[in-house]
RNA sequence: GGCGGUAUAGCCAAGUGGUAAGGCAGAGGUCUGCAAAACCUUCAUCACCGGUUCAAAUCCGGUUACCGCCUCCA
């Protein structure tokens, strides 16, 4: 039974969809202003991996994630860039799709953006304003938070203690407007020389909230199955967005809500954000670290946990996800002298039980430490076919195979092409000439080839079944 | 101040009443001409105090520390 975590009910939730088989998903996505950083990959590759279990399960997942291209950080940043802000949103989308493709993140069903969906925005916006949930100030449009009655519900806080926390930062020249400092805009007037879109009530760009609203019931439906995103949304981005949607829909928004751990860096483990400046992003950390690497590290920590981000730690998951791909490799070499047998009972068995046991830990809320663990199971009785004296083809194939599936889940892919290279004959000729020399027992010979190849980058092992290489740096 | 989350070996981390999974690192061993890869063995009484219980890392009460949200943020 497929149970996960709800941020609604703050429990662990039997999961349903509403149409049995189909998952509705929308994911908060990043506003793009600058490169993405390890924390908001985190978030991707969390309901990434989430919606890659969904599908290995058999569903069929309608995954939304929108682009945030309007809002006050892509005007500044724009300016900076002398850019318009259309322009540096398509450079950073471009940025986010080379990063997420990197990190073997799929790519969502759909990405809308905030400025290809501004009609709807619109006629959302003049709808609350009709029910009496909007009023206009000032050119300004807000949306009166306590007229919404369970506004607070997702972050389980009255209206008061929420208010009582708003009142200590009042902004005074924006919070003049409002009739309440718990209302937040949902739209807002266009300052002289900036980018506008012209409403009913007057120019302007919409507020941060209302845009997942729209989106997600446009392209999803007024009831969604997953909302998903980072536990900083929690208050106030979700819980506008409920008050959004179920005042103009009348319908429950979302029916489980997931949020997902942050990355934290630094000794004190502070929160890795953009505003707090202790930043990594990915476009960076790709030019000296193996995409794989990075996938599997964030991978393999629960959504909900933070992940601490240090040099060690990404270091010790290179050291397993190496493991994993070295034994795939040695599996594959081994083939070549397997015989020629069905599979027998004991591997497929096996199999079926670290299966089992896989599927049992990721319906627990996406218990991946637990789900790993079969991986490491798995990983080590192929280890151990791999290195018997005889071994059985289709017992190597099955064991590669679903050690490449479960892998596959988390977005590791283990079937990776080796890098090509014209050294290949080469190399087995260096190989063959070693083996010559061991055979005449002239060893300084051989560990001189073998000495010489490393230097190459090539790294020589033997087996009772030959001599097998590969590059040190796969 | 309000709300929420953590605290388990050097590190990552599972475990929700019956005397601590797994991985990394370390140590020893097997295999190897030597290596490499692999496999085997080994390595903790669970932040602190008190309580409940035949029995608690696991339940209850309290304490401490750290993190996050309450403002843009994945």
């Amino acid at each position: 039974m497929l149970q996960l975590y709800n941020t609604l009910t703050k429990r662990k939730e039997k999961f349903k969809p509403q149409v049995p088989g189909v998952i509705k998903m929308y994911v908060c996505g990043p506003t793009v202003y600058n490169y993405i950083h390890i924390g908001n990959a985190r978030s991707a590759v969390a309901f990434d991996t989430i919606r890659r279990y969904f599908e290995f399960r058999g569903f069929q997942v309608d995954y939304v994630s929108n682009f945030t291209d309007v809002d006050d950080k892509i005007i500044r940043a724009s300016k900076e860039q002398h850019l318009t802000p259309q322009q540096l949103a398509d450079k950073y989308i471009a940025a986010f799709y080379q990063d997420t493709d990197a990190l073997n993140i799929k790519r969502a069903t759909l990405n809308p953006r905030v400025t290809e969906t501004m009609p709807d925005i619109i006629d959302f916006i003049q709808v609350l304003l009709d029910k009496g949930y909007a009023y206009q100030a000032a050119g300004d449009v807000y949306y009166r938070a306590r007229r919404f009655k369970n506004y607070g519900q997702l972050s389980g806080q009255s209206v008061d203690e929420l208010e009582l926390g708003a009142s200590e930062r009042l902004d005074a020249a924006d919070e003049a407007k409002k009739e309440d400092p718990l209302d937040f805009a949902l739209w807002k007037a266009a300052k002289p020389d900036e980018i506008f879109w012209t409403a009913p009530w007057g120019k302007g760009r919409p507020g941060w909230h209302i845009e997942c609203s729209v989106m997600a019931t446009k392209f999803l439906g007024e009831t969604i199955d997953i909302h998903a995103g980072g536990q900083d949304l929690e208050f106030p981005h979700h819980e506008n967005e409920i008050a959004q949607s179920e005042a103009k829909t009348g319908k429950k928004f979302a029916n489980y809500w997931l949020h997902n751990g942050f990355v934290t860096i630094g000794e004190d483990d502070a929160k890795m954000s953009k505003s707090l400046g202790n930043f990594v992003t990915v476009h960076d950390l790709l030019k000296e670290n193996d995409p794989q690497v990075l996938r599997f590290f964030m991978a393999t920590t629960q959504y909900r946990r933070p992940i601490r981000y240090s040099q060690a730690n990404l270091k010790e998951a290179a050291a397993n996800l190496l493991k994993l791909k070295t034994a795939f490799r040695n599996a594959t070499y081994r083939l070549k002298t397997a015989t020629d047998q069905p599979v027998s009972a004991a591997c497929r068995q096996l199999i079926t039980q670290q299966k089992e046991k896989f599927i049992a830990a990721m319906d627990d809320d996406f218990n991946v430490q637990n789900a790993v663990m079969a991986i490491y199971e798995l990983t080590k009785q192929l280890n151990i076919y791999v290195t018997a004296a005889e071994v059985g083809q289709q017992d190597l194939l099955q064991l590669q195979q679903a050690l490449v599936e479960l892998c596959a889940v988390l977005g590791i892919n283990l079937t990776a092409a080796q890098t090509k290279t014209d050294l290949t004959e080469q190399i087995e000729q260096l190989i063959t000439q070693r083996n010559q020399a061991r055979k005449a027992h002239d060893f300084a010979k051989s560990d001189a080839i073998r000495d010489q190849l490393k230097a190459q980058g090539v790294l020589l092992e033997d087996t009772p079944q030959g001599t097998r290489w590969k590059f040190t740096n796969e």
